[in-house]
DNA sequence: CATGAATGAGCATTCATTCAT
DNA sequence: CATGAATGAATGCTCATTCAT
C-alpha cells in the first residue's frame, strides 16, 4: 500500500528474524526502515498487530505461491503433493525472512488464535487434496491432520537442511529425493 | 542439589511454557516457586542462564533417558532407530512441559550456541548409529545430517499429533505407524 | 469568523467538558469537529492558545449577557446585583458547556495569567457596583474581593445545583432563595 | 508507612500544585522525592492510584481534623456549625498544598468515582448535623445538599481569599465575619 | 484555505538485577 | 543462604505540531 509500511515490513522481519521479537524494539524497526518512531503506529496499532500482520501476509502469500498452477484436482495425488512441495520450498528459498520468521513465530504465543486460524484457512485447500486421496485409498490409513503433520513436518526439515547448505548445485535433488521417501513412506501397502 | 534450585526449575519450566519465556518475568518465576526474588539469582547468574541452563539439563535428560538399554552397537540399524523413537517419544510424554520447553526454544535466539553445542554433543550418539548405518548400505544415500533432520522432524511431528489427541489409546499404534513409515521412506532401494 | 471555527470551538468545548482537557487530544477535537489535524492550527497557534480563546471568549460572553439590561448606576445596589445574578445564572443554564468548562478550567494553570486577566478586566463592571455599594454604606465592612468572592461562591454553588437537580421547575425560586440569603448576610447591620 | 513512601506524596503533591497534574511526570515526581523512577510503582499502581490516594488521604485526614473536639450533638447548631468552619479553615491554612490540591482536583476526570465517594461518606457526619439542624426549624426551609453546598463554598471563598492576603493578622476575624455572614443568611425568619 | 501523512520528543510503566539486612 | 525493597535503563506508545500537496 504505501511506502513506508513496506520499508516497516521489511525491516521489521528482518529484525525478528535476527534477533527475535521481543529483543527487537519498536524504535530499532523504525530505525532500520528509516521512519519515525510514530510512523510504525500509523500502520499498526500495536507492536503485536504488526506481528501478526507480517504472519499473515507470509502465510497468504506463500499459499497462493503454492497454489498457482496448481494440477487441476483430476490429477494424481501424487502429482499435486509434488507440486505444493515444490512450490512452497521454491517460496521459502527465495523469501528466507519471510520463511524463518513463519517457522519461529508458528509456536510463539505472540501469534493470536484468529490470526493462526486465519492462516490455517488459507491452507484449506491442502487438506481438500489430501482428502481426496485418503478417499481414494492412495494413502496407508492415516489421521488426515497427522498426514499434514508429516508432510510440514518433513518439507521443513527439508528447506532448512538446503537453506543451510553452502553450494546450491544440488537442491532440487535433495528436494525430489525427501518427497519421495516421504511418498514412499506414507504409500499405501 | 538444592531444594530452592528445584522449585524454582519447576516454576520456571512451567510459566515458559504456559506463556512464553520474555512473558514470564523473573519475579513471576520466584512467586510460583515460593522463594524471594533475590533468590533466583543466588542460583542463576541471569535470566538467560536460567534459560539456557534448563535447555542443558532438559536435553541431556532426554539424551539420557533414549540411550539407556539401547540395543549393542552388533544390532540392527532399525532396532536400534525403534528404541530411540520410542524412548523419545516416551519421555516427551512424560514431561510434557520439558519437551515444549524445548520445542519451543530450541530455535529461539536466547539459546546461546554454546548451550546449543553441548546439547547436541550429547546426542553424538545417535551420529554414530547412523553413520554406522550408511556405511552399511541400508539406507539410501543420504547426507547423515539431512538424515537426522528427517527423522527428528517426523518423531517431532508424531509426538505433537498424540499429545494433543483426546485419546491416548492408541499413541504406541501411532508411533511404530509413523516410524515403519520413516523407514520405509529412507530405506536403501 | 470562519464556519470550520466555530466547529473547532465547539468540539473542543464539548469534549473538554466531557474528558477534560489533557484526555482530549487535537485530534479528537479535529474528528468531532469534522476537519482535517492541520485545520486546527489554522486558527489556533497551538492547544494551549485554543482553550485559553475558549476561555476569554467565554468569559466574555457571560459578562456582556449579565451586563445586557443592567439597571442604570442609580438604582439600588439590590436590584443590580439581582440582575446579575439572575443573568449569569440564565447565561449558565443555556450554555452548560460554556460554563462548565469555565468553572473547571478557571484554577488550571492551563490559562495563563494573561487571559485570567483579560477575563477579569471584562467582570469590571462589578467591582464599580460593588464599590459604589460599599461607599453609600449598604454593605457590612467588608474587602472589596472578598465580597466579589463569596457572591460568585454562592452564586456558583447554586447554579451547579440547580444544574444537577432532576425537576427545572423550581430553578427561579431556587434562585431568588440563596440570593435573599446572601443579601440578608452582607447586608449593612 | 515508609519513609520513601511519605516523600513520594509530599513531591507529588508540591508538583502537582505548582504544575498541574498532567504537566507533572512521575520522573519529576521520583526526582523531587529523591528515589529511583520505579520506587513510585512499588507504592502506587499507577500515576491514577497515586493521584487517588493522595485525595482520599487528604479528604480524609481533614475530616478527622474537623470532627476532633467535636461539640457535642446536644450543642446548638451554630456551635457545631462554627467548630467546624474554624477546624477547616485551621487545617487548610496549615497544609495549603492539600488543600490546594483537593481543590483543584475535586473536579477533575481524574478522582474516580469510587475515590470522591470514599471522600464524601468521610464527611456525613456533616450531613447528619445539618438534618439535625432542618429538623429543628434552625434553617430556613432549603434542600440538605443544597445547604452543604452553600456552606462549602463560602468556606472555601474565605479560606483563598485569606490566604492571599499578606499579612495574617486578622485572619481569624475575617473567618468569624464570614462565618455570621452565612448563618445570619440562612437562619431561620 | 484545507488536508492528513509524517514526525520525534516525551511519558508511564516494567523488570532484571543488586545489596543491606 | 535467603530476603524483598530499591534501582534505573529500556520500551511501547501518544500526540501536538509541521508541511508538502
Amino acid at each position: 500500500m504505501s511506502e513506508k509500511r513496506d520499508q516497516i515490513v521489511a525491516a521489521a522481519l528482518k529484525l525478528f528474524c535476527q534477533k527475535g521479537f521481543q529483543n527487537t524494539s519498536t524504535a530499532a524497526i523504525s530505525k532500520e526502515a528509516g521512519v519515525a518512531t510514530g510512523t510504525l503506529f500509523l500502520y499498526f496499532k500495536s507492536k503485536e498487530e504488526l506481528i501478526n500482520a507480517l504472519y499473515s501476509e507470509t502465510k497468504n502469500a506463500m499459499a497462493a505461491y503454492v497454489q498457482e498452477d496448481l494440477p487441476a484436482a483430476a490429477a494424481a495425488l501424487e502429482t499435486q503433493l509434488l507440486h505444493c512441495w515444490r512450490r512452497a520450498a521454491e517460496w521459502a528459498l527465495e523469501h528466507p525472512f519471510h520463511y524463518r520468521f513463519s517457522a519461529m513465530f508458528s509456536n510463539s504465543p505472540f501469534i493470536t488464535k484468529l490470526t493462526r486460524d486465519e492462516a490455517a484457512s488459507s491452507f484449506l485447500f491442502m487438506q481438500d487434496i489430501i482428502e481426496k486421496g485418503i478417499k481414494q485409498g492412495n494413502l496407508a490409513g492415516m489421521d488426515k491432520n497427522l498426514f499434514i503433520s508429516l508432510f510440514s513436518g518433513q518439507l521443513h526439515a527439508t528447506i532448512t537442511f538446503v537453506e543451510n547448505q553452502q553450494s546450491s548445485s544440488n537442491h532440487k535433488e535433495v528436494l525430489e529425493q525427501t518427497f519421495h521417501f516421504f511418498m514412499k513412506g506414507v504409500a499405501a501397502a
